[in-house]
DNA sequence: GGAACGATTGAT
DNA sequence: TCAATCGTTCCT
């Protein structure tokens, strides 16, 4: 099943507005007509023209699908065990994503918390590699296209919550950027 | 061919 | 505060 409703055409613009927006907005996999995910609640925007971006030094063999169309996945493996997972954002060939930090799930608790075994419901999703070790995302995945039936984006329901700006998490270079996007308390 | 480093996490 | 752990990128 596709989701033919739902307009994606946002994700064409700058990563900083679409990471802002991209807030309350439902992220869910499909297995075995089973949907698993919930609502972002963190995000992250990058760019080319950002020394903390993977794309800054150009296109590479892993930053390829990133320097592609937008709606796509774009998913890094990283520190030897971690995966993170990326929405493309942008023209082609600006190299430009927003990293998807944390979300609220509310399907699929149950393959959730079977992949983040120990960890209580408040830690399953709230950190990049954890959410895509909940949702089972792989670097099989990068490239896959939005609302393809597999992967699936949902506006907000209600209301779209107020959004906080921060610097963003863990990098070293261009440290200052308020490009982190968070639910405000 | 070699080496440094990393958009993290979980335990100490 | 620190180890885990290896793919990517850059340097020689």
């Amino acid at each position: 099943m596709n989701e033919p409703s739902v307009d994606l055409s946002f994700l064409e613009t700058d990563s900083v507005k679409v990471a802002k927006q991209l807030i309350g907005w439902r992220l869910y996999r499909k297995e075995a007509d089973q949907l698993i995910g919930g609502a972002i609640t963190e995000t992250e925007a990058y760019k080319q023209t950002d020394a903390a971006s993977h794309s800054y030094r150009g296109e590479t063999p892993r930053t390829k699908v990133m320097f592609g169309p937008p709606g796509r996945l774009y998913v890094y493996f990283t520190y030897g065990m971690h995966h993170c997972m990326n929405i493309v954002t942008g023209q082609i060939g600006e190299g430009s994503a927003v990293l998807l930090r944390a979300i609220v799930p509310d399907k699929g608790l149950g393959v959730i918390r079977s992949r983040r075994p120990g960890q209580p419901d408040t830690k399953l999703t709230d950190g990049p590699a954890k959410l895509c070790q909940a949702l089972g995302v792989t670097l099989d995945d990068s490239g896959k296209l939005l609302n393809n039936g597999e992967f699936i984006l949902l506006p907000p329901m209600g209301k779209q919550p107020r959004v906080t700006a921060t610097k963003r998490i863990g990098i070293t270079k261009d440290i200052d950027r308020l490009w982190r996007f968070v639910v405000s308390d």
